[in-house]
DNA sequence: TAACCCATGTAAACGGTTACATGATTTC
DNA sequence: GAAATCATGTAACCGTTTACATGGGTTA
């Protein structure tokens, strides 16, 4: 959502995406990118064809300012740097309140529709996603565990980007248990009617 | 995600959501929107701007078909009705593979910067979210309790919509607990931190 | 009489992905 | 010699929301 500021100036979510990892460190509108996946992929991404063009929109609003680094070996780039007003606007916009948006997931909508569905089939794709979230969830756990073990009291600084960090990992973390618990529950009830009806074939 | 099909037919996630629904009773345009709200609302929707449009293109694909009825009291109305063909349609999408995309969940992206925010604030914004997903749980809850006494048996037979829309309710129970319990833990930390800041202000 | 429900549609604007475009360097 | 990496940008297209548009009936 864009929100509403002075004049007509205005920020969306993928501009203050972007502003949060820049008030960790300047980076190149290639490095957000790269950022973005791994840092904050777990709950928003953006591919560099919006990227770029809000870096320029966010400069225009005098949120971000960027140096030109010549390189040899390497194209030049564009190194950004968050703004005290882009600071500011980050800050204010935190503890704004959230309008909750629907959250659209094809595999619960395929689930749905299962009733049309071959059970085999279906439970090859929940056993699918079952496994995927799992392998999902041990690597966020993994990284929790580092994050634990190298960042250690920063994690109980409310003002610690690190504590942040961590805090949205624990959402990742959470949401590929339950999601993969549910994965688990649909297909044991799939493979539990599909072996009662091996061995009682007349009621299948 | 649009799904090729021979020649230059396709059907996009809204309209398998569609499908989804005529699949189980006819309706018409409007009735769909409300459908949607209640019974696939926890993980699509789509306004009535983006449902009459998607109709028209179903049926010029030969998904569904339509009877005008007339009423008195009230505006005429289109009754939907799924086809043989979109049947199908919906039966072979249903096991197709899904690609995962990203979620993207503002509440979670305001985590990651909340370290520039007011303590009392943040906390604030996650206690209401917490209070927000424990009302969507307890409603969903009420929902599969009433389903179970209601439909029992239907529950396990895989060839049944009463199934599938158990199955996706499960999916809302597990995620608004999960989220909500993520909530309990954010909000859990900053207090807990606040209430050491009064005790001893000198470590704020 | 004002607000709300029923019922269907279109248009403008925004958000996001994919493809087009360029070009040097490094790795296989 | 082909493919991948670094680096930035634009254009076309699709999906979604919001606003515009109409109009009869019911409820407060």
């Amino acid at each position: 959502m864009r929100q509403e500021r002075s004049g007509k100036l205005s920020v969306n979510s993928l501009g203050f995406a972007l502003l949060g990892l820049l008030a960790r460190e300047r980076l190149s509108g290639y490095d957000l990118k790269r950022r973005m996946g791994r840092e904050v992929g777990n709950f928003w991404s953006a591919s560099h064809g919006q990227i770029y063009p809000e870096l320029a929109r966010l400069e225009g609003d005098g949120m971000v300012s960027h140096e030109l680094v010549e390189q040899r070996d390497r194209p030049d780039k564009k190194v950004y740097e968050i703004t005290p007003a882009g600071l500011a606007a980050l800050g204010e916009w935190v503890t704004a309140p959230v309008e909750p948006r629907v959250t659209r997931d094809e595999l619960v909508l395929k689930a749905y529709s299962m009733w049309l569905a071959k059970p085999e089939e279906a439970l090859a794709l929940f056993g699918e996603h079952e496994r995927l979230h799992e392998e999902r969830l041990a690597r966020y756990e993994e990284i929790g565990a580092w994050m634990e073990a190298e960042w250690g009291d920063d994690l109980d600084r409310l003002d610690s980007p690190r504590f942040a960090s961590y805090a949205t990992l624990m959402r990742g973390i959470m949401h590929e248990r339950g999601y993969a618990e549910w994965c688990r529950w649909l297909a044991g009830r799939i493979s539990a009617r599909l072996e009662r009806r091996e061995r009682a074939p007349e009621n299948g």
